[in-house]
DNA sequence: TTGAAAGCGCTAACAG
DNA sequence: CTGTTAGCGCTTTCAA
């Protein structure tokens, strides 16, 4: 077995504290003895049981990620930037994963409370009243990404309606006679925690509000390649889809294809989130950047004010950016 | 603070191991007595400390998984079949990722010791000799996934070499003149481990060893566009490019459009991996798929055993298979 | 069937 | 500056 405290004491002709003091740079020690116990200590390569300081200390400088679902490339490429975040503190993350189940997230979040994380960062799939009370019953801070669970639980992400507005209003001014907003999650929306996605589409109607002689419509369907392929064939209108999600336009745009439609040629449209996948697409989608890693990036640190006993604001937006393409 | 075995032997007047005994199910209790504990337990929403639990059994129910980068549709896909693979069997999974640094990867394997993981799953980019023999005086089981390390270090994967081999001779029955091998990766071989793109390499020349008409040539380089473009550009003969990976595939697919260069018409094209953003590329990129799932699930199936003190082959293969596409 | 006591490896309050 | 002691929450051996 590896060597501890107890063994460096023993070796060291000191007592456990003075080992103690030496390991985490405490006073109340000479030079002399600490310096001893710290060579001994790198010479036998003693490393500290975090177990047993998380047990005594009743903190373990761990971090728990639930998230669902990391073939997501949203969640892929937050949790580089969650764990680089936190390990700049020190900290250690764990991520886990389900796969859009309620009970599993519930059931992630308790494992990991048993292990002590001293601190949690969700991106939850549930929304129902019920798992909003259950996370303020938590003794550990917590913060939410992505998916709003309710507005006195703190928060982190981008103003996802006016950035769909800005979206909308981008492929309005292209003289469009038709917008279709593609969001086949609309039709979990009683079964999920689709918050972004109904954002989105607010975002979509109140602008579309604003040019009353464009033709609004909606998609909430998972069938959502045919019901798309319909409109645009049967229509004479110049059409644009903006779709809620990078892939369901990546989608679009293949089906599309296989009719032997382009865009922009024979119809506009328009993503959202700008997934890395985009960089391999012709032509280049004109989507809205979600600034996913600077989320990340942002909820580690409002975590990190929470653990040190600061007040954090329930509402933290970060900036996301239109990202100029060739398809509206 | 939450409830202990101490508060419900105080509360239901038995002692703290007729507490344990009730809770962990063992036996040398009555039923009544357990069933007393066990409804004030539930009642009173205990959960066990797991920290203490660990101190204790010396065993914490927790496996580390070390990768690099997930951004990487490899590993995305991957996690998730490891984290569904060990939650049947009770175990918890801990996810840590770095960039590619040899010294970070150390690291975190440290810490997931230091946190008292009972296995490990690596996917290293580290190979040195060092660090096959660090791997060696770990105290707990581990495998290794993708890049191998050592012979005598446990392995999973598949068999690289003749994957490549097949897919080599795949192209070449096309009747192409000269086939090209694009891996970049292979200029880093000093740098990294790269292990499955050379067993690519590998296969790749001893299947062109069966066609000496056939051109051979082989791309180790990041600037593989530009030279992958002038080749295909000066030379007259049919070309094909043989990718060690999807990526080099798309981002060779995207370059030569630029130049009005089409596959199948103008070049052939092949990946490896078969990641899903192929799902969205037209034309429909011929590759081979790597059983990422598979390779993940045995990983954890593999690390089982070894926990229970099973002796597991060293070597471990996992079936894989060509993906038809348009590109060659 | 039940319980007392020691111990996992560390921390922290208190004394010398 | 150094050491003694108790304790974190659980397990486990041994005795009643």
């Amino acid at each position: 077995m590896s060597v501890t405290t107890k063994d460096l004491a023993r070796i060291c002709n000191v007592s456990r504290t003075s080992v103690v003091r030496a390991l985490n740079n405490q006073k109340g020690i000479s030079d002399s003895t600490r310096k001893m116990i710290l060579d001994k200590a790198e010479e036998l390569g003693y490393r500290t049981d975090m177990l047993a300081k998380g047990l005594a200390q009743g903190k373990t400088m761990y971090i728990g990620v639930v998230v669902f679902d990391v073939r997501n490339r949203y969640f892929a490429q937050m949790l580089s930037a969650i764990e680089n975040e936190a390990k700049s503190e020190g900290y250690f993350v764990n991520i886990t994963l389900h796969e859009k189940n309620k009970d599993q997230e519930k059931e992630l979040i308790q494992r990991l409370l048993d292990y002590r994380v001293d601190g949690l960062i969700l991106s939850p799939v549930s929304k129902d009243e019920e798992f909003a009370e259950y996370l303020r019953t938590l003794q550990v801070p917590y913060i939410i990404i992505g998916n709003k669970v309710a507005s006195d639980i703190p928060y982190v992400g981008i103003d996802e309606m006016k950035a769909a507005m800005e979206a909308t209003r981008k492929i309005a001014e292209k003289n469009y006679e038709k917008i279709v907003f593609v969001c086949p999650p609309l039709c979990d929306i009683e079964k999920e925690n689709i918050y972004t996605h109904i954002q989105r589409g607010k975002g979509f109607q109140k602008a579309m509000q604003l040019y009353p002689h464009i033709d609004a419509e909606i998609i909430a369907s998972w069938n959502y390649k045919n019901e798309a392929l319909q409109i645009l064939k049967s229509s004479k209108e110049r059409t644009a889809f903006f779709c809620s999600g990078d892939e369901y336009a990546l989608d679009l745009m293949k089906c599309f294809r296989g009719e032997g439609l382009r865009s922009p040629k024979d119809y506009g449209i328009m993503g959202f989130d700008n997934i890395d996948t985009l960089l391999y697409i012709e032509p280049k989608l004109s989507t809205t950047d979600n600034a996913v890693e600077e989320v990340g990036k942002q909820a580690v640190r409002l975590l990190f004010k929470s653990l040190n006993g600061q007040e954090i604001p329930l509402k933290n937006m970060v900036d996301y950016s239109a990202v100029e393409g060739e398809t509206i």
